[in-house]
DNA sequence: GAAGATTGAGACGTCAATCTTG
DNA sequence: CAAGATTGACGTCTCAATCTTC
């Protein structure tokens, strides 16, 4: 994980060939390679910090989803619509969560078609203490003042509004 | 790719709920989760730009990396640290480059150890094509002006560079 | 021994097709 | 027929181990 800094900006070296080449859209590409980088960064900063209790962060989303949910348990469809991830990706993590014996699914009384996803005890406990890890390192998000912070999230909530991720126009931060 | 918009945006939901149990961090998670959602949102625009040509985010990446190259040819080292993916990445990307005859690898006369890449004519020509599709959709990065796409530019810079991601403290926008 | 590249494994995401149930 | 979940196939990234070459 502790690869070498490169001894520049690969980004914005990128940018300046776009610039000498005259090629369009150099910002928007410089956008989007910064955002798949940083994701990566992201992704393998808080997977490390939860890899010695045998989580993933895309486990650890599903857990405090079902955490914050009124009963403790979802429909498999809702879990997915929440956490935006396509149904294949949620049988897959709840497959993993619950070979760990953190999440148990159980049935639907109403509609059989619908399978329950529920927290176990442990799946309980352990989320609490994952959630102490991922804090502890503000989830891998280093470098930015808390105004910054605060306009980062505005930014990429303007992008995801665009893309049609959701209808509601109100609030903001 | 065109799934119903939720009614509600989940991220601010879910910061609700932090806020709600007190939860610290609920602003570098709000913004973890952004950066997660966003790189999706990306990466599913631009290969879906570039599907009718059969390329990818990653392999059209790598071919605009050679594409800058003095003479159009690169280490796969060289290639991983630029694009800053594993060696084993590299390896599969070029493979499949390869297989689709738009990169061929060539001996490094000097050193055995080292594979060159290079770009053949087919993939010289493609990148062009390529880069027309993805510059047409902002590479995927929409609802920003100008500006802010400046700023979010400068926040995601400054945390790769607080990540350790390069040296240089010279120049930003 | 160290550097460069590859192979085999595991994790997560997508899509297309299938199966059960309403 | 539509909705919910699963399976199988594929692409990308990671890690550990291996093989060749300096």
């Amino acid at each position: 994980v502790t690869k070498r800094a490169l001894p520049f900006d690969p980004i914005e070296a990128a940018g300046h060939h776009w610039e000498a080449r005259r090629w369009p859209a150099q910002r928007p590409m410089a956008a989007a390679t910064s955002i798949m980088r940083v994701q990566q960064l992201i992704l393998a900063a808080v997977d490390l910090a939860l890899a010695d209790i045998g989580l993933t962060f895309a486990r650890y989303e599903a857990l405090v989803l079902l955490t914050f949910s009124r009963h403790g348990a979802l429909p498999m469809g809702k879990m997915g619509e929440r956490l935006m991830i396509h149904p294949t990706s949620v049988t897959n993590v709840v497959d993993r969560l619950e070979a760990q014996g953190l999440v148990r699914r159980i049935p639907h009384g109403k509609d059989r078609r619908v399978t329950l996803v529920e927290l176990t005890r442990d799946g309980a406990t352990l989320v609490t203490t994952a959630t102490q890890l991922v804090v502890a390192i503000d989830f891998g998000i280093v470098g930015l003042s808390a105004d910054e912070l605060r306009t980062l999230i505005s930014m990429l909530r303007k992008v995801r509004f665009a893309s049609g991720d959701f209808d509601e126009s109100k609030s903001a931060t």
